[in-house]
Order: structure tokens, then C-alpha cells, then sequence
DNA sequence: AGCACGCCGACT
DNA sequence: GTCGGCGTGCTC
């Protein structure tokens, strides 16, 4: 493409709705090419744009230069842009927007202003100036942040600029080293990875080996295709995985496996790097950015087989893809729950379409929407029915908390049924779980006398009590107050604590069990770098006896093979606002429940609940997938829920109620005028459950529909609608999974 | 997203 | 009286 343009359409790192143009200057001219990343001015700083496309005229007068390329080559190829022109306009957001969620942060800005010192001004305006213009040559060449955080509050950016002015120092606009650093285009050392022996395959079982000879041809000659592995815990899904990604590899072709966030655990890279060692890139939040970018480039340039990630990995820049893997495809973490709301697993499915290559969702449980897709046979479905080594599923007994009157929920955390398993299982020396899927000691204080209850000043929601730290916390923003002595509005002594979460569930187990070694893993306790590592470490080892825990148990890390499973109370998850609460109960309990009996041992699991009656306890006491799906399926169809029409979430918030409020309804109504290609559902406006958030007031507007243009069509109405002032913002969330 | 321009409370 | 808060608007 060297017709030698005279302009090129650059999509920038910001919420424009369309690419700028750029004027390109006559040293560049024949050098660009779509997918190079330049470097253009955008209002008093340079970044780093991407060009999406070249234009004979300018539409605008006045254009800026692109001031440098960045690559030699193209660094991001067609495959790769046309996955984000889909996001940005299935997800209502813009190219540039779509591209600064996809890209390392390093790859975005570019450019700050360096102070450095000149000479000594004849004359100085005061002795802040002078405070400030020594600080600057004692450090030599810094930032104005730099300098602001030494002299806080004090006008710092005045002073500059007076210093500017007697040309004490220089102000001057420069490039970070690592934009220099890309430009070299030497390539990084390759990783040593720490000598893993290739590790030898297993024996598969029949199922595996059918399902594995079942996409053999997809694996070898490529072209689309959804595979949805449904295979129950236990029934060795990764091998399956591992071995698909080993045939992709010998046609000499790349692989990308998404795992949840909380999945990506030493154990499962370890797995990677000994079945192809050296040879995996990771990419994962906890990444440095410039970690991250050294990931990136080794897979740009086609160092690795193998690229293992979380959510966001779905942009790695990976070549010669061959084959994606969405592991526990049903796993709420694949949405991203800020900026441009995408859906990892969705846009995994919508790579390989555009690649060509097949997709592989795997899970236990898996989404009602994927289970739909493969049962329309949109997606094609592969069954594991059977456990490694045929062992059995573990057996499931649901314990009715309510048939114990005359008690409260204190005395009631663990039923005689698992208060017994657990002493039983201790004295044969076996290990239990114990599953709640809440944080903290208790859920909140109230004072007895009163009613007052401790709640968030910046949220709409009640403090979590922590006894470790003699603390309330905000799950939702992280506030924290010490706890209180008596109650701030009457005084009265007596505070008390309502609700349990992990932690009070551990102190109990310490009263209920003094002998036993009792370990917690939430995120409370695996905050700290590498903690959560050295609890798995001793509960592997076998020091632990009984382990207590979040979500973090029931995904994450393999804590298999123990006897016992508790779920203290199931309907903690039910009971959401939420369509999806049967869901995601139905898959906790099934995930939990799948980390026991994986030894030769038979697994027992007991799972606490005020509402045993509720149907997905029944579906998943038989381990009955199928039959949770039809129930559910039932529901869903009735109330017009997805998968049978769609949502889309649009919410207003800002700091000022009124006008949020006010805004919402103006919205609405203008929304319902609109004329639409198909009939669609707006339901409110209506107060977020949350009703405010860090400070800001929330309203929402549900869009409901089957025609997903339509549904989209209106979402843009409504971005059109909603100034891009500050005071109330607008977010647009097509197929909302959270809509607190 | 940054960054600059432009109107209202606590201080040299 | 200023300094600096952040509300608002723009970026080829």
C-alpha cells in the first residue's frame, strides 16, 4: 500500500469517537502503513496513535504532522485492528478507547515534560522560587509531579513557569526512553525459563482421546469453529487443552489460553512451562508495565508458542494463532467491569471467527448463554461425563439451616450434619474446605439499642466488621474506620455484630475444633506478595487440616483431593438482584463440590442453606448440568432474560443527585421516543441498587430487546444524548453481568 | 485520557 | 485582595 498518501486517519489513546488525521510529512512519506504505531501531537503533548487508515484529502483544515513512526514494521496486523473496530462498536466505545484497553500502558504515553536547569537568573521572584529552582539542580533533570509532591500546595507550576521565563530552566517536552527503546528493534533476550523438563503426557482417557480426535482436523488445517467442552470436575479438561495446543504447535502455530485472573496461579503456569518449556508468555494484571511489554514483543515477534492470560490477553499480539482456549468460559472475571465493558470469552470467540481459527470453551458449569449457543448449534459440543481414573462424584447433601428454631444465625453457622463431618474427618486425618463466599467477621455492627448501623460515607452500603484489624471496611471502596466503642447516635454500648463472612467462620472452626491446624485464604489474608502461595504451599503439604475460604478456594489453585466440602451458606449468592443469582449458585456449588474425591478417597459435600427447596440445589446434588440448564432456560425465557433477549445497562452517575436523578429521566424519555428497526423494552430509570458509589449518585436505564441493533443503535442514541460533561456521566454495558 | 481555561472559598 | 479548587470543553 505505498500509493503515497498525503494524510493518515490515526486512532489516538482517548474517547474520540472517530481516528484524527494527520498530515504526513515528506521524510515519512512511503514509510507508513496500517498497524505502525506513530508518534503525533494532540494538544500540548505527543502520544502514541496507531495508523487505522490513509485519506487523499484532509477532511478538517489545519492538520498537525505525525511527528515520528515508532515501528519499522507493522506491529499490529489487520486481524488484530479488526478485532478492536468490533469491540468498539459492539461495546459502544471508540477505537481510540478500545485500543488503550488493549495495549501495555508503555505502548500509550509518550511524552512529559522535563525540567532540567539552564543558569543562574540574575534576579529571583521570591524565595519558593528560589527553594524550587535549587531543588532542580540538585536533582538534576525531573518532573514538575516530582516537584509538586516536594513542595505540596505550593504553586509549584507558577514557579516554573516564572523560572521558564528568566530562563532559569528548561520546560521541555520529551520522549520517555522506552519509546526509543521500541524503536531499536532489538529483540529482548529470550527468557530463560527455569529448566522444567518437558513433561510427559498422560495417558488419556477414551473420552479425552475422542474429543481430541474430534477437532484434530480444525487443529491441523485452522478455520473457525466453536467447541464448547463440557466436562465435569475433574475429567481432565486442561490435558485435553495442553494436548490440542501441542498439535497447533506442530503446525507451526501459536496458542492463547484464557484463564480467570484468579486462576493464574504458579500452578498452572508451571503446567504450561513443563509441557512447553520456554517457550510461554504470560500476561496478567500484576505485571510491571514494562514487564509487560517485554511479554508482548516476545509475542509479537513470534518467541513463544504458548500465551497464557487473563481477560485482556484476548489483544496479545499473537501472529500465526492457531488455537484459543477459553478455560472456565463461564467465569464472571472474563468481564471487564470498567471502561469498555467487553467480555473476554466473547471476544475470544469473535478472534478466532476473524483469525480463522478454532475456539475451545471449556467448563464444568458452563454459561447458560454458551450452553444455549451449543445447543442451537451455533457452538459444537464436547462432553467429558467421566472423572480421571473413573473416580466418582462426590457425594452431595443439602442440610436445612431453618429446621433449628429458637437459634440465630450465630449459633447456627456449622448444622450437627457438618459440625460432625468435620470432627469425623479430622480424626481420620483427612482435610475439609469450608467455602463462604464473603469476606470479613461480620457483615455489619448495629447498635441494639438504637438500630443505628455503621455504613459507608461515600457508598450506600453498610461496613464490613474485620477483627483482625479492629476495623469496619467498605467492600466497595475501601474505606476504613476503626471500630467504635458505642454507638455515635445514642451512645449505647452494646454493638452487635450481624452477619459472618470467612473470617468469623475461622474463629468459630479454632472454638469447634481446638486441635485442628486451621488455615483462611480470602483476600484479606493473600494481600501480600506471595501469600497466597505459602497457604496452598502448607495446605498442600498437609499442614492444614481445615482450610477456609472465598471464591479463591473454589477456583485458583488445585486444592484437590480432600474428603470433605462445606458451603456454610449457600444462598448468600442467591439472593442477589440479580437474573444470573441460580446461575452463578448452581456454578459455585458445582465448583466447590468438584475439588472433593479427587484423591482415591470418595468426596463428601455438605452445603448449608435457608431455601433447600430452591431447584439449583437439587440440579447440582446430582451433578445434573443439563437439567439446571433446562429449569433455568425455563425462567429465562419466560422473563425475556438473555439468552433470549438481550440487555444492555445504561447508567448515569455523578455528585449531584438531583441532577443525576433529573438526567436519568430526561434520558428515558428522550429514549422512548426514538423510532426504532425492532421493538425493544426500557425498563425505568430507575435508583442503582447501589444507589451511590465513591461519592456518586447512580441511576439506570435498562435496554431490553432481541434485535441487538436495535439495542445498539439506541445505546449510541443514548451516548449521543448524554453531554460529555463531567458532572453526570454516562456508561454503556452491552450484556451486563454486574448491574449494582 | 490529559490539559487548559474559567469562575468561587481560605489564606500570604 | 490572590491562590487554587475542579467543572467544562477540546484534542486532527
Amino acid at each position: 500500500m505505498k500509493t503515497n498518501p498525503r494524510f493518515v486517519l490515526v486512532a489516538v489513546p482517548a474517547p474520540l469517537q472517530e481516528p484524527l488525521t494527520y498530515a504526513v510529512p515528506d521524510a515519512l512519506d512511503g514509510r507508513l502503513e496500517v498497524g505502525m504505531r506513530v508518534l503525533v501531537p494532540l494538544s500540548r503533548r505527543r502520544v502514541t496513535g496507531v495508523v487505522v487508515g490513509f485519506q487523499r484529502e484532509s477532511p478538517v483544515a489545519g492538520v498537525k504532522a505525525v511527528a515520528e513512526v515508532l515501528d519499522d514494521e507493522v506491529l499490529l496486523d489487520d486481524a488484530f485492528l479488526k478485532l478492536c473496530r468490533w469491540a468498539a462498536d459492539y461495546y459502544v466505545a471508540s477505537l481510540g478507547e478500545v485500543l488503550a484497553a488493549a495495549l501495555p500502558p508503555l505502548l500509550r504515553t509518550e511524552s512529559r515534560l522535563v525540567v532540567a536547569f539552564a543558569r543562574e537568573p540574575e534576579a529571583l521572584h521570591g524565595t519558593l522560587d528560589r527553594e524550587v529552582l535549587d531543588a532542580v539542580s540538585r536533582r538534576g533533570p525531573t518532573t514538575p509531579a516530582a516537584l509538586s509532591r516536594l513542595f505540596p500546595r505550593r504553586g509549584v507550576k507558577a514557579v516554573l513557569d516564572r523560572l521558564a521565563t528568566a530562563g532559569a530552566v528548561t520546560l521541555e517536552d520529551r520522549l520517555r526512553g522506552h519509546v526509543r527503546e521500541a524503536r531499536r528493534k532489538r529483540q529482548p533476550r529470550p527468557e530463560k525459563t527455569a529448566g522444567a523438563a518437558p513433561g510427559g503426557a498422560p495417558v488419556l482417557t477414551g473420552e479425552q482421546e475422542q474429543v481430541l480426535r474430534s477437532m484434530d482436523q480444525r487443529l491441523r488445517q485452522g478455520g473457525f469453529e466453536t467447541v464448547l467442552l463440557h466436562g465435569v470436575t475433574g475429567s481432565g479438561k486442561t490435558e485435553v487443552y495442553l494436548q490440542a495446543m501441542e498439535q497447533v504447535r506442530r503446525q507451526g502455530r501459536q496458542s492463547l489460553i484464557l484463564v480467570p485472573e484468579i486462576a493464574l496461579t504458579p500452578q498452572l503456569l508451571d503446567r504450561l512451562e513443563g509441557r512447553f518449556p520456554g517457550d510461554v508468555a504470560v500476561l496478567h494484571s500484576g505485571l510491571t508495565p514494562a514487564e509487560r511489554w517485554r511479554h508482548w514483543w516476545r509475542i509479537a515477534h513470534g518467541a513463544v508458542k504458548v500465551v497464557a492470560g487473563a481477560r485482556s490477553a484476548v489483544f496479545a499480539p499473537v501472529r500465526k494463532l492457531g488455537l484459543i482456549v477459553v478455560d472456565e468460559e463461564h467465569d464472571y472475571s472474563y468481564k471487564q467491569e470498567e471502561g469498555v465493558r467487553y467480555h473476554g470469552r466473547d471476544l475470544a470467540v469473535v478472534r478466532g471467527r476473524i483469525v480463522g481459527c478454532p475456539v475451545i470453551l471449556g467448563s464444568a458449569t458452563p454459561s447458560v448463554e454458551s450452553y444455549q449457543n451449543a445447543r442451537s448449534g451455533r457452538y459444537r459440543m464436547l462432553e467429558l461425563t467421566e472423572r480421571v481414573e473413573a473416580r466418582p462424584m462426590p457425594r452431595v447433601e443439602i442440610v436445612d439451616l431453618k429446621t433449628r428454631p429458637g437459634q440465630t444465625a450465630a449459633d447456627g453457622l456449622f448444622s450437627p450434619p457438618l459440625l460432625s463431618a468435620l470432627k469425623e474427618n479430622l480424626e481420620l486425618g483427612h482435610q475439609s474446605l469450608i467455602f463462604l463466599n464473603r469476606r470479613g467477621f461480620a457483615s455489619f455492627l448495629q447498635c441494639w439499642s438504637c438500630g443505628f448501623v455503621f455504613r459507608c460515607p461515600r457508598c450506600s452500603i453498610s461496613l464490613t466488621f474485620h477483627l483482625g484489624r479492629n476495623s469496619t471496611f467498605c467492600h466497595h471502596c475501601g474505606f476504613r474506620q476503626r471500630k467504635a466503642e458505642a454507638c455515635p447516635e445514642c451512645g449505647n454500648l452494646s454493638l452487635t455484630e450481624v452477619g459472618f463472612g470467612t473470617e468469623r467462620i475461622e474463629h468459630e472452626l479454632r472454638r469447634l475444633l481446638p486441635k485442628a491446624r486451621i488455615g483462611r485464604m480470602d483476600r484479606d489474608t493473600t494481600s501480600a506478595r506471595g501469600a497466597q502461595e505459602r497457604i496452598f504451599r502448607s495446605w498442600e503439604k498437609g499442614e492444614l487440616d481445615v482450610l477456609v475460604g472465598t471464591q479463591m478456594i473454589a477456583k485458583g489453585h488445585d486444592v484437590g483431593g480432600v474428603t470433605l466440602v462445606g458451603v456454610v451458606l449457600a444462598d448468600s449468592s442467591l439472593n442477589l438482584p440479580d437474573f444470573r443469582a441460580a446461575e452463578k449458585t448452581f456454578q459455585i456449588i458445582s465448583q466447590v463440590a468438584g475439588r472433593a474425591g479427587r484423591a482415591r478417597q470418595p468426596g463428601r459435600v455438605i452445603v448449608q442453606t435457608l431455601v433447600p427447596g430452591h431447584y439449583c440445589f437439587d440440579h447440582a446434588q446430582i451433578h445434573d448440568y443439563p437439567s439446571f440448564f433446562a429449569t433455568e432456560t425455563g425462567f429465562r425465557r419466560e422473563l425475556g432474560y438473555p439468552p433470549f433477549q438481550h440487555l444492555v445497562h445504561v447508567r448515569l452517575d455523578g455528585a449531584d443527585e438531583d441532577k443525576v436523578a433529573a438526567g436519568a429521566r430526561d434520558l428515558a424519555r428522550a429514549l422512548r421516543r426514538e423510532k426504532l428497526p425492532a421493538p425493544l423494552e426500557i425498563l425505568g430509570p430507575a435508583p442503582s441498587p447501589i444507589a451511590k458509589l465513591r461519592n456518586r449518585y447512580r441511576w439506570q436505564i435498562l435496554l431490553k430487546g432481541r434485535s441487538r441493533p436495535a439495542l445498539l443503535a439506541l445505546a449510541r442514541r443514548a451516548v449521543a444524548l448524554v453531554p460529555k460533561g463531567r458532572t453526570t456521566r454516562l456508561h454503556v454495558d452491552v450484556d451486563p453481568y454486574n448491574m449494582l
